[in-house]
DNA sequence: GTAACACCCTGATAGC
DNA sequence: TGCTATCAGGGTGTTA
């Protein structure tokens, strides 16, 4: 489940392994992993052939290739994508959805995707900021992410806090995982309506978002089974020092009361029922 | 304009 | 054993 820590981690790796590098071949081996590439395979192919990578950018949780031509090669892992490094005779993945090779016959860069969510496409002269992410607001861990901006622009909607904290347009790179990590270590219910908390206490909880997206970067990101693994092969542990997620029923590591689990927006919320109680009053 | 929800997808797991 | 139901969840499109 790749979040900013993950994808941060792949594309350290990726810009090692690929920029610089000229493409020799693409391979479409699955039509859903370029469905956002709406001109189709053949016009994705054309554009990328022959094209040499000068970078490897990210902006929340989606990459982006920048290409000599001035195009770039956007990706986005999805929930179960993987953008892999392997030697030209390590056998198919059974849920390759794309190849890469190189024109210098070194390693493949192979983007296997089990769910399908995640997916690639080309940008036509979005090297610098591709279009079709300039809706995504940069991530706190961005020396340029404005945080009084934020702070007033969540307190000015009308919505929940953790609703909030996955709207990529107010800031990205948090996904299910660090939103509930954040809101445990600030000790909030992700109920609670953003538009009456205070200033300080906002800016109290971008500095906790901040600290678990930062320590997971320096883990190499969260890993739960082998649907997420870094562009090496190597998963990630940061899961070992989760305290909210996945806990239902585990002693809250600050109280000692066990874990909730409730449900929201169609997905699980983890939190401390003691430390994060629910706000008394509720929006509708 | 803003908020909330359905939907896309496959494999693991639970329940019968 | 084998079937069906449920769950995981990011981002987009649709609805209210």
């Amino acid at each position: 489940m790749p979040e900013l820590p993950e994808v941060e981690t792949v594309r350290q790796g990726l810009a090692k392994w690929v920029t610089g590098r000229t493409i020799r071949t693409v391979e479409v081996h699955h039509p859903r992993a370029i469905r956002r590439h709406l001109p189709g395979d053949a016009h994705f192919i054309a554009l990328l052939t022959g094209r040499t990578i000068v970078d490897v950018a990210r902006r929340g949780k989606y990459l982006w290739f920048p290409l000599d031509s001035g195009d770039a090669l956007i990706g986005h892992l999805g929930m179960s994508g993987q953008l892999l490094m392997q030697p030209a005779d390590a056998e198919d993945e059974k849920h390759l959805r794309i190849r890469f090779t190189f024109t210098d016959d070194g390693p493949e860069l192979r983007f296997v995707d089990q769910r399908t969510f995640g997916g690639l496409s080309l940008s036509e002269g979005g090297a610098e900021l591709p279009d079709e992410i300039a809706h995504i607001a940069r991530d706190p861990m961005d020396p340029l992410f404005d945080d009084e901006a934020f702070v007033a622009r969540l307190r000015g909607k009308h919505t929940e806090i953790k609703r909030a904290l996955l709207d990529q347009t107010l800031i990205s790179g948090v996904g299910n995982i660090y939103a509930d990590e954040a809101l445990w270590r600030a000790q909030l219910h992700g109920a609670r309506p953003t538009d009456q908390l205070t200033r300080p206490a906002v800016r109290r909880l971008l500095a906790h978002v901040r600290d678990v997206l930062g320590e997971a970067i320096v883990a190499g990101g969260t890993s739960f089974d082998e649907l997420y693994v870094n562009v090496n092969g190597e998963s990630g542990y940061f899961d070992r020092a989760l305290n909210a997620y996945g806990r239902e029923g585990e002693p809250c590591h600050r109280c000692g009361t066990p874990i909730r689990r409730e449900q929201f927006m169609n997905r699980s919320s983890f939190s401390c029922p003691r430390c994060q109680p629910r706000p008394r009053t509720i929006r509708h």
